[in-house]
DNA sequence: TTAACTGCAAAGCCTTTGCTCGTGA
DNA sequence: TCACGAGCAAAGGCTTTGCAGTTAA
């Protein structure tokens, strides 16, 4: 028996001693159609079509009650992590390789991400529940057209 | 025939055309003797003590020079990845988990990681220089704490 | 000489916070 | 009813940038 996840985002809520709100439920739903990660703006201005008046303050706000609820999880993504990104909390297992030559962003997973979560929780004796990675060098192509110098 | 840190900074930012200045010279200095990483505030500070007319944009500017040079790599560590930290290229292995509950960093290495960065320069065909990573959960004694509630 | 660097001050950028009004439960 | 959430505006915190004077090469 699956729950939406707009169902898992309003209990969350709820649990907390939080309101559910007609904001709220725009984010859930945006958040549920989202197909990979999404930053706090995208979402505000994805909202905003929804809704005009809705705030990027409440985005935020929002975002991080979810996050506390464990129902998303935050990512940096950029070539210098200069935003968040949030993501349902699923395929925890995606992250990003970011050339720093063309700026180009690949979505990379491993089974290795998994396996590390489970080393790392052993290993100092905690529950690990976010592994946030970013992988950055040279992409292919810029590996080429460098060495062509 | 190993070079210094100072050298290969030298070296580098030579080679990029830009110069060595005397707070140059004192930056590459601190960098050199940092057990492991140091956010840009602190290395200011402690070059602050050898020249009282160091600012810090001199020393964001020194380090993004070393960055794109490859002599020193950026990570991010605190729960919020608030602050870049910067590390002698080594020990490219030592990353950070942090506890969401009580704030505690704890370092923590891992073959995996090499294997990891080994198996991403495969799949997409890149060459990964920086593997940034960062944990977050529950330490040993907060998950104690929690569970005892 | 002259392009690069420095220090200062100010701007940028993302995110959070204070405050007052509105509203879900 | 009333504590929690929304919007607005402003503050925060880290990092970058504009500018005029200075300096490495």
């Amino acid at each position: 028996m699956t729950m939406t996840f707009q169902q898992q985002a309003r209990d969350a809520i709820r649990d907390s001693g939080g309101r559910i709100t007609p904001q709220r439920e725009i984010l859930f739903d945006l958040l549920a159609h989202v197909e990979n990660d999404i930053d706090a703006d995208a979402l505000f201005r994805l909202a905003a079509q929804q809704d005009p008046n809705i705030s990027l303050p409440t985005v935020y706000r929002t975002l991080n009650t979810l996050e506390d609820a464990d129902v998303i999880a935050a990512q940096y993504v950029s070539t210098d992590h200069e935003r968040k990104v949030y993501r349902v909390n699923n395929r925890k297992n995606v992250f990003h390789f970011t050339c720093r030559r063309c700026g180009m962003v690949t979505p990379v997973t491993s089974k290795l991400v998994d396996q590390l979560r489970r080393e790392l929780g052993s290993q100092i004796g905690a529950d690990v529940v976010t592994l946030c990675m970013c992988a950055g060098g040279l992409c292919e192509d810029c590996r080429k057209e460098e060495s062509g110098l």
